[in-house]
This record gives structure tokens, C-alpha cells and sequence, in this order.
DNA sequence: CGTCTGCTTGATGAGGCTCAAGATCAGTGG
DNA sequence: CCACTGATCTTGAGCCTCATCAAGCAGACG
């Protein structure tokens, strides 16, 4: 059972461009701790991880993917709980509208939220190319009728599926000799990359 | 950076003690898509669980410990989202108190949820001794200064850390062969069982 | 060009899954 | 009162998946 978002959210923030914010892949949105603001992911995903030691050590918490709210925390905190970083190429408009969210609105971030986190466990059990096509699967980019997924680098999907970064690029390219899915593009190259590949079975 | 609740809310609903609800392990809170209530966990622990497939295939989808909220999203929905069951015995008070939440109520049930996910995502990752710990370590009764934990059964332990049973029981058995945790009592037996041990190393 | 980063692939071993047998305890019915 | 059933837990043996370590490749960048 999937939460559908009013039609007006995203058409709303698209036609508001000076107020979407872009975050390149590996990019920061924000740290743990900061200051920072609510924001609606467009398009894109989002990883968020929670600082756990002293010594700076953290862990994967969570997924944001487009119509999730990442940062809701701020609102009430001052400050934000995760780090926010950019899986791929990811918009952002400001949340809520508003300077003070309604109640609904805010049911309906916790019920998204709820979803997204029941997803993001599920990720992290069964074989590994099950859970890596589970992730590509979400990966897909909303809308794109040939199913085209834009994924992030091998180490995030590693972290995400609680694999090795190793474990993913073979069951990648076992997914790929099973014929689901059809890369586009090449992912090797220095700095932070993202692959495209598009789908051909759910 | 734990949230903490106002301090009226849990005193507040202890003073109310014909409004508590109380679950049996293994009993069912609501199922997915009920009309159901929403609750605050006084104590014990509640297990979510997400209906995927039309053959009734259920999956593990999150944990709610004392303090969290269960069934928020029925108050926008009016129904809910996951199935609801009591790993160990629990108490439950009616949330909100009023009729409608606050919106820094929501909020803070917000933060609160995206809290429980993160620690439950890292519940299925590393080794299985030190996820059976982690899990351990979250089912300690808060307040009680010995330590003492209330274990769900095997399988509901299993779901959760994405382990089998039999890796869980010998999870534990290893913990107890470490000196970091002392049984007490019997955990065999017919139907639905809990078993409590001392936690003698966090 | 060298370096750096990220991806691919191979070899090897260990940790956890699977299957199996037995133990323990609570009900149930005779 | 006791055998029986049903449910959970414990432990063992063997195998398989995946982590680990390693080497090499491809592209970006100075």
C-alpha cells in the first residue's frame, strides 16, 4: 500500500525551479548535527547515515528516494540526526511549502517514512543478487516508461545491502547474464559515478 | 542523539491504567489494514510486519520498542499499514491523548521512527554474534538497573536480524559462554515463549 | 605520462544455512 | 496420573554462499 503524495507537491515544486536544490553524486547535504532544513527529494536518491562513535565511525540508516522528506527532524530538533548524502544526481525542493507543516502533512511524511524503512530492511535479507535486484528495482527512475535506473557507486549499494562492494558487481553482472538488466554507458572513471542501466524485468 | 518524549506522557498514561492495553507474546495488536488504533509502547516490544505478495507471504518491517508509536498512519489513513504483534509481553497506552496530535507531536513520533529504523537496519549487518547482541541489548528493560532483558522467541529473533533460528540459539549460547549474558529461568515449552537473562556486558 | 579512483574477476576459506535428531515443557485426553 | 501431541529450543554434520585478499583494467585528471 503505497502513499501517493497530493498532485499538487511535486507539480508545485517543479514549477517553482529557483527553489530546487541540486546535489551531485557523493555530495553532502548536510551532517549530522547540522543546522539544516526539510527537504522533498524530486528526483534521485539520498542516503542517510547515522555518526554512532566518537571516533567518527558511521553506518548506513536509511534511504530517501523521490516524494520521501529527508531532514523532517529539523523542524522540531534544530538540528539533523543523519547525514545526507547524494547517491546519484538528486533535486531537492524545500518542505514543507508552508512555514509550519500541517498535521496531516506530517502523518503522511511518517507513513512514507514507515515504507521506506520497511523497503530498506527488506534489502538486507535474502541472496545477493536478490537484493541487489531489489535495489535496482527501486532505483528506477519514477515515470521512465523503459524502466531506466540510475544507480549509485558500488560501495553505497554494498552498504546499503550489507554486502561487499565485490559481492554487488558480481551479482550485477549475473543479473546481467540472466538478461534483466542492460547497462548504458560505462560507471569506471575517477571521482564519484553513477551507472545507468535499464531494466527489463521487474 | 536519542529523543527524549515529554516526561507528562508516560506518567500521564500510567495514571490512566484502564486505558492500557496489554498484548500476549505472540498475540496480534492489528493486522495490515485494519482499522485500527494508534499506540505508544509502555513496555515489551512489538514486531511489524508488511503483507507483499496476495499469498499472504509477510516479511519483517520494523521494531517498536518503549516509547515508539505504533499505527500513527491510521489517523491519516484510517487504516493500517503493517500487522502488528507483541514479541514479548506488552502495554500499550491510546496515542495521541487528545483527539488530534500536535504537530510537534508528529514531528517527534517522526523522529522517533526514523531513529528505530536506523538501529534496526543495522540490526542485519555484521556477524551474527554481534547482531544477536545488539538485539539483545535493545530488549533490556528500561529502568531496570540490572540489565535485565526480555528475549523474544528464536524465530521472531531470526526475522529480525535476517539469521536463522538455529544461528540465533547459538548466538546466544556463545554470549552466555562469553560471560556477557546469564539466562534465567526456562525458555522451552509449548506455545509462545519469552525468556529473560541478565545483560552483564553492554 | 603517472596517479588516483572505481570496477572486474579470480582463488580461497570461513561463517552461516540446511537438514537432522534429540531434549524440554505445556496442554490434552484418556 | 500418564502417555501423547505440539511447540520451542539445542546441538551436530556437511555444504554453499559470500567475505577476504589479490591482481589487473578503465577512465579522469594533473
Amino acid at each position: 500500500m503505497e502513499i501517493s503524495l497530493p498532485k499538487t507537491s511535486n507539480a508545485e515544486a517543479i514549477s517553482r525551479p529557483a527553489e530546487i536544490h541540486t546535489c551531485a553524486p557523493g555530495e553532502c547535504l548536510h551532517e549530522a548535527g547540522d543546522c539544516g532544513l526539510a527537504w522533498r527529494v524530486v528526483s534521485g536518491a539520498i542516503r542517510l547515515d547515522s555518526i554512532e562513535d566518537e571516533a567518527q565511525a558511521s553506518s548506513f540508516a536509511g534511504l530517501a528516494i523521490p516524494g520521501d522528506i529527508v531532514g523532517a527532524e529539523s523542524l522540531l530538533l534544530g538540528r539533523c540526526t543523519f547525514r545526507a548524502t547524494a547517491l546519484t544526481l538528486t533535486e531537492l525542493a524545500p518542505w514543507p511549502g508552508e512555514v509550519q507543516p500541517q498535521p496531516w502533512q506530517v502523518l503522511q511524511v511518517l507513513a512514507q517514512t514507515e515504507q521506506r524503512a520497511a523497503k530498506t530492511i527488506a534489502l538486507r535479507a535474502g541472496q545477493a543478487v536478490d537484493r541487489v535486484r531489489r535495489l535496482v528495482n527501486l532505483m528506477v527512475q519514477p515515470g521512465s516508461g523503459n524502466l531506466l535506473a540510475v544507480l549509485p557507486s558500488l560501495r553505497d549499494m554494498a552498504d546499503i545491502t550489507a554486502l561487499t562492494f565485490e559481492t554487488v558487481s558480481r551479482s550485477l553482472s549475473e543479473l546481467q547474464r540472466r538478461g534483466l538488466l542492460e547497462p548504458e554507458g560505462q560507471r569506471r572513471g575517477r571521482g564519484k559515478k553513477t551507472s545507468r542501466c535499464h531494466v527489463l524485468a521487474r
